[in-house]
DNA sequence: CATTCGCATTCGTCAAGGCGTATACATAAA
DNA sequence: TTTATGTATACGCCTTGACGAATGCGAATG
């Protein structure tokens, strides 16, 4: 709704953040609820919100309301080469310690989210395609 | 000399701004003197050599003095991943309408240098690994 | 030497963007 | 209709970085 062509400027410029490429690792495959990647992340809630609107604008990401639950999921730019580069980022952050980490910790709070204050009540995150939730 | 450690996004921030793109491009598979980046891209020549120096920075291009020209080529990233994101970029470009013109324009400045005031004397790109110029 | 040439850096200005804080908005619950 | 909850936006502050213009610096040339 926001930005109509897709810029290659703001498409690499949406990947020059850690905070937005932590996003980007947790959401990965999934459709995945706002409180997640506030309870994770562990900043502000602000923070998180701007740099999701930040990868909206640059058309990575795309937003569903659910209630009074916003899920965000990974959508593949219309360039071809775009959603190589995305998808070849996503896997290299697979291979980052601190990403993994990122990861480990979600699966636990999805496990068990009545542990969290945050995420008492909220959905669990929806695999989208083919990917699978072992551990869940 | 300048960046040590090779930085996540650092190396996208590089990659996220229109003038830093062309002239990855134009060096490409090259080493390639300054003169024709800023003949080719037609700015003032501040303005290239400080996005050299930025793309320095970086770590994503090398310069090698030889006598008053310098030479930049485009140096592989340690990480694995950012390597394979800077090829797949360089490749993409090519299928860009706008790139390839640059360096269609940069081919006929190679073949005919004495034409540009500012490539007289200047001397000619120089293919590195396999690549080979077939037009020169 | 001084000069010229190729390129890099500095300076001042301005816009973009990151952050924390506060607030607005949408939906659901009471 | 009020209140609470989840999320988004607005605001002020500060840093980064892009630009044009001017200047600096190394290497060749006279």
């Amino acid at each position: 709704m926001t930005k109509r062509t897709f810029n290659v400027e703001r498409f690499f410029q949406a990947l020059g953040d850690n905070t937005r490429l932590r996003l980007l690792n947790l959401i990965g495959e999934q459709e995945i609820c706002v409180c997640y990647l506030v309870e994770i992340l562990g900043g502000p809630q602000p923070k998180i919100s701007r740099h999701l609107a930040y990868l909206r604008s640059a058309g990575i990401v795309s937003a569903r309301r659910e209630g009074k639950w916003m899920h965000y999921r990974i959508v593949m730019p219309p360039h071809i080469g775009a959603a190589q580069i995305l998808k070849q980022t996503l896997g290299w952050l697979k291979d980052d310690k601190s990403m993994q980490a990122d990861r480990v910790r979600l699966t636990k709070a999805c496990c068990s989210p009545s542990k969290y204050a945050l995420l008492d009540g909220a959905p669990l995150p929806i695999p989208v395609q083919e990917a699978s939730c072992k551990e869940c």
